[in-house]
DNA sequence: TATGAATGAGGCTTCATTCAT
DNA sequence: AATGAATGAAGCCTCATTCAT
């Protein structure tokens, strides 16, 4: 290990610090209420580090979103791509969602909520959404419908049940009552 | 027309001005940078005066929800309550809900997000859906299933659907789209 | 005394308060090294309060300024428009300025210096001296020559005379001095 | 070139770095406003190795004014040792001067201002001011009068007129002026 | 009840400076 | 000698709230 990727460590270690009293603190107290000295407080850094990494609560609070969307975006990703029918399609997007939301319950992790989604990543992860669910019309996994509002359903039913899990629903159960849903709906709907 | 009712109009009107400027300061700033003095800015009044109606911006944006709940609620109510099929039941309620959203568009009026949704009258509503879903599988009106992942489920897509009806999507549109996926959907959901 | 004129007062009286301590603390740290709070430490007030009167030290620093000019700028015009000779118009022109530096002398007033004089009132006075050595001109107190030129060697001479009346020198020593140099130098100016 | 004078090479580079950088901070921001983060800003180096350098901001202001007054101070100087006449003391000493001031113009190089004229080099330039006026009462070039307040009154004139020279004005006009002005006022002045 | 200035806690941020590398 | 991240003091300022009028 060189002189140099000790500081490069710090550094790092800094910035994980940071963002895990941030997502205490966010836990705690909620967004609003939260501040920069909260966070700092939360920590064993000086107030001026804080500032070598974030420039605000909002910047440490998109960094959170941004991590956990590079963390659920592949796996969702995958799900919809190696899926042979809709219910694959359906049942395996819902159940890493899921899975994922249950994963961290019980840990400071912060957990997919529907509030303040405008940060690149999880644009990004939306937009994919968007994608898969075009290129599933085209395949046929998926009835021609409003793929915006059916990328729309799929996301509210996901947040909502995923509550229930964060508050200890079943996965699978969640899972399948979800898919059994769109599985049913999907077909009725209106063709575009 | 006597003095005391003089008051109480004034009474009454500072206290609409006080709301009426705190949904602009919400909507412009959002509500965690809002604060009580730029609510207070945004209004003729003095700033202790804010203090003789409201504790906080917290208790202002409670009566802000409260004021959207008490009047959506009567609406999806009597839809529920009046619909004599499942295909009424789910129509009825989207069309009520969509019909609110769009109504507001806008104007500077709240219009319902999912976001802290923790006011008394707010939470009434929500447990006013519970006990209509169960009062329609009592009836017949939607099959015997998760009430609670049902309600979630419904209140998912209609919230997102929403967005889209705030973005300019066709009442009637997402009302058709939303009540296919549910009535083709909820055959299919298992039993309780 | 109404009851509006009590709280009138005090507001003037807290203007007033920041006031004298800003002169002391620029006196005594220079305007670059003093801080809004060395000012606040300086009164009884507490810290928001002074920023109900001033936005900043600069501000402060412009307020002594305007205040500085609004006391001399009467006398300097009185001493110029009263002048019935060129010897008069230099003579009561010096003294006026000499004499307020000197009355200075002592308290903890502000004294007029060479540095950042670019506050509203000050440059109304700069103004001021501009058009009465035009009048001047014209009523043929002065010769006809670079008027702007013939301000600045007035000024010039004023504030590094008035430097060694503040350290002690005499008002009418300095008056004469000025008034002699600038009585046998006009007439040999170049013509404008 | 051996080794250490490659160093040595580095480290008059570096301050010539710092300084320069500190030319254009105090320029654009003024004195009081400038922080030695800024200069460090406008400078490729480290901030530690500012201080390698100078301690504070006003370290650097005071070499700069040092810098200054070490290129005019011989310019002046030989203008007065060399004048054989009166006229010729006068109006050489404000042509230097200005033609000093009018060089530096539109190049980023700080100009003699009447501001915290307190650094050893240009205390001793007003030293030598007052030595040659003496020496010149001394040899007839000037009338016995105040020395002291003749030198203030030459410096003030300077000073103003060196502002219309920075703004622009023909030295030669500004000479010519200040020239007249002293030649024809020094005969008045009361004797010492 | 309305007013709005005063309060001072405390949030935000930058700063000068240090010091391990 | 150079680097630049860490430090924490301290400046700036706004805030919620009080309270005399």
């Amino acid at each position: 290990m060189t002189a140099s990727s000790r500081r490069e460590q710090t550094k790092i270690q800094n910035r994980e610090t940071i963002l895990v009293a941030a997502r205490q603190v966010f836990a705690q107290l909620g967004f609003a209420a939260a501040t920069v000295r909260d966070i700092i407080r939360a920590t064993p850094l000086a107030s001026g580090t804080f500032y070598n990494y974030f420039k605000s609560k909002e910047e440490v609070y998109q960094a959170l979103r941004d991590e956990v969307a590079l963390k659920i975006r592949p796996r969702l990703r995958e799900a919809r791509h190696q899926a042979a029918s809709r219910e694959e399609f359906l049942a395996a997007s819902f159940r890493a969602f899921f899975q994922f939301v249950a994963e961290d319950r019980g840990e400071a992790q912060p957990v997919p909520e529907r509030f303040r989604m405008d940060s690149p990543e999880v644009l990004a992860g939306f937009a994919e959404l968007r994608e898969d669910i075009a290129a599933a019309m085209t395949r046929g996994l998926l009835p021609a419908t409003d793929a915006g509002a059916l990328g729309a359903a799929l996301t509210g039913v996901a947040f909502e049940l995923a509550e229930r899990v964060k508050a200890g629903a079943d996965v699978e159960a969640m899972t399948g009552f979800a898919t059994a849903l769109f599985l049913g709906g999907v077909e009725a709907l209106p063709k575009a």
